[in-house]
DNA sequence: TCGCTCTGGTTGCATAGTACAACTGGCCGC
DNA sequence: GCGGCCAGTTGTACTATGCAACCAGAGCGA
């Protein structure tokens, strides 16, 4: 493979696709920090699916997004503090806090999805819509996949 | 078709790529440490533009990653400990040092490329090779994206 | 009821990646 | 030669994260 394979040329579809996603994967990070002073992406990704499922518990968030329970933890703990989030002991079981978005939260979460979109619409403006419907479709059932399950020891 | 529209009821299609990149980019961070023992996608990503480029000056990929020059700094000098790069002083110029990818490092990043290739392989195996091709279109043409210049006080 | 085990959650500790600021050393124009 | 600029390193701090240890409530069986 001559060195000319960085740009595609002589790459398959799945290579030029892992590369992109790579070199979105690398951006997202970078930019993740910035999109909003109070609201990390992850904390984003935790509000949104709080909005989402109306409330749930840390566990279940973790699980989710394949993060350490103690790292939801304390994802937990600062939006809390923060006031986004309050957490509602489970009457039927005392373990259970029930996570649930405040109307601030609510209120960030819009602010900051719109503000996300309006980047992407922005990013996206000359875009057919018919690529940008297919685009979708090829996002979510790309993020729809689901790893078949290692057999690890 | 259903399978553009069918993400979120009432979403608009860019809200959809919104939200996919947004599910996307947690997990990448979620799994980037995983992917190989010696090399984090950051690391990937360096030697990656090393060999595309050819070797390059550290002050290069910072400007090309927007990563603090510190930052790549310390991936440069971590990378060089395992060996997979190597620094050449610029002999025209003293201040630089030219980066190289060793024979070690390109091996590895062969290896690692080819590994998450066949990640990618396994995932994308049912697409058909048209929507491959499409997707790998339309990344490509998201990432080429530059951003407005914002100003900036 | 007592104890064992499982589950949800918190906390202590360690690590990776990052940025900012201060610094060193080489290069260049005046 | 001096001041300024540029490449790179180092000190410091912070965030996100995981693992392990721990605590507390729930459920089950003897």
């Amino acid at each position: 493979m001559t060195a000319a394979e960085g740009e595609g040329e002589g790459e398959t579809a799945v290579e030029t696709i892992q590369r992109e996603m790579t070199v979105f994967a690398r951006r997202a990070r970078a930019s993740a920090g910035r999109m909003h002073p109070e609201l990390s992406l992850v904390s984003y990704t935790l509000l949104g699916h709080l909005e989402e499922r109306g409330g749930c518990r840390a566990t279940d968030l973790a699980a989710h997004y394949a993060l350490d329970k103690s790292t939801v933890s304390r994802q937990v703990a600062a939006l809390e503090r923060t006031g986004l989030i309050e957490r509602r002991l489970d009457p039927e079981d005392h373990r259970v806090q029930v996570l649930h978005l405040t109307d601030t939260g609510r209120e960030i979460l819009a602010q900051v999805t719109e503000s996300r979109r309006a980047a992407f619409r922005e990013r996206l403006a000359d875009w057919p819509e018919e690529d940008l419907q297919r685009f979708a479709t090829y996002l979510t059932r790309y993020n729809a996949w689901i790893p078949a399950p290692k057999d690890r020891g």
